[in-house]
DNA sequence: GCGGGACCTCAGAGCCGGTTCAGAGGTTGC
DNA sequence: GCAACCTCTGAACCGGCTCTGAGGTCCCGC
């Protein structure tokens, strides 16, 4: 127990393989350590020429692509990619102000993006998504399902049950549950909570995650068996709740 | 489930094959991508000349063909390609502008085409349909209809009713409905929604996905239990009413 | 029992996302 | 050339979401 979930892998069952790309070298060691923590093979590039030259010797299965590189046009760099690897899935960041236009007809393509700043989870979420509608995985349960105990989550359909009865969550409850989820009977510390859910460039207090655990209670454990626990000094839990 | 529609395949059960050609790379890009998101194999050819040479190898089920090519005439292109394969499927891509004449000589033969600039649903709704009527398809469900729930759209007949009552549809209306219907349960962002059914060089705001979903759902959802769900800071889904 | 730290909860202010309306162009059809 | 319709922009409105601050409660060590 405790260890991190079932890892996402090929088909062949070796670890799935991402590249970063950003010229923002603070950023990229950020975004490689998270990826790395779902038990990925992460490499980093840092301009549009090195990650074409990397990609063609990792051969990834997806690329988180920093759309502003000093040398070239993130479309281009899309071009490139996809020309030696047409499968390959690509995960764009963009500034808020940047947005729509240059990246016009993208996700129609079936890849997506997420502007700056954004939240570690919700990145590593995207990613997911991508892999498994790419159908880059093995894991069991059917599609975007996430089960534990008689709680449920789908995330594409973004709903969540409890012993089959709806939940109602707002965006950001609905992020730290997802964390939860996944990583069920493991303590996740405040700090780390605040690092996944809410954006790197938050400057609050871990006072929010303490609040938002508890309208997770409200929502979640309301007057069933409690499946969130506190542990004192280390963070919060999520566990089935038998035994 | 929950994932892209069953792909339309050859009767043989590999996957349709699509060959693009298109000298303006970045539309090329987005296209092919659409296109694969569909499931399909896709290539592309940036000249008439590389088209046929590429045709020739690749034995493509359609092809996207661009009226104007630097090279040579997208009728002579048709010529050669037929010439070479009696069956493939064409669909052209003109400018609005284009003389009536040149065009109505192709949809006598089978085939169809859209003005630039188009939405990316509409074209991958247009070859579905040439593949549909040239008998490429493994598909169960009859001809052209959408069913979620009470909800029907016949894609051909542009109708659509709930619980058997019809529904007049604007054009937008309507093909913002066939993306919700293509995807039932599932969150589609507004971007998502945007790269579909709007065209590639639109330059406005996600803010017209808002209205025109308020249309929809004063002509689908009025006096009923509402199928149209928002989903704060995600996007929207269509789901049938029970559960 | 007492004090302090960690955690929980409430209430409220500001903000942001979503909805709707009104109206200006543009297009289509008569 | 007019009327009807469609499409999109801008602005006002509303509600819920998010976070701050403050006080209360629980737990532990002394």
């Amino acid at each position: 127990m405790n260890q991190r979930p079932a890892a996402l892998t090929r088909p062949d069952g070796t670890p799935v393989r991402v590249l970063v790309v950003d010229d923002e070298p603070d950023l990229a060691e950020v975004v490689t350590g998270a990826l790395r923590y779902e038990g990925w093979e992460v490499r980093s590039a840092a301009t549009a020429g090195a990650a074409v030259r990397e990609a063609r010797d990792f051969r990834p299965d997806a690329v988180v692509l920093d759309i502003m590189l000093p040398d070239r046009d993130g479309l281009a760099v899309l071009r490139d990619l996809r020309a030696e690897q047409p499968h390959v899935c690509v995960l764009f960041l963009t500034a808020r102000d940047t947005v729509e236009d240059r990246i016009a007809g993208i996700t129609a393509g079936g890849d997506d993006y997420v502007t700056k700043p954004f939240s570690l989870g919700e990145l590593v979420a995207r990613v997911r998504g991508l892999l498994r509608r790419a159908g880059m995985t093995r894991e069991r349960t059917a599609a975007s399902l996430l089960v534990v105990g008689d709680l449920e989550m789908d995330e594409d359909a973004y709903e969540v049950t409890r012993g089959g009865a709806p939940i109602d969550l707002s965006p950001t409850e609905f992020q730290l549950l997802r964390c939860l989820m996944r990583h069920p009977r493991r303590v996740l510390s405040k700090t780390q909570l605040l690092d996944l859910v809410w954006s790197y460039d938050f400057g609050g207090q871990a006072h929010v995650v303490e609040l938002y655990i508890s309208y997770l209670r409200k929502k979640i454990d309301a007057g069933r068996s409690p499946m969130i626990h506190t542990v004192r000094g280390a963070g919060y839990v999520l566990k089935p709740v038998d035994r």
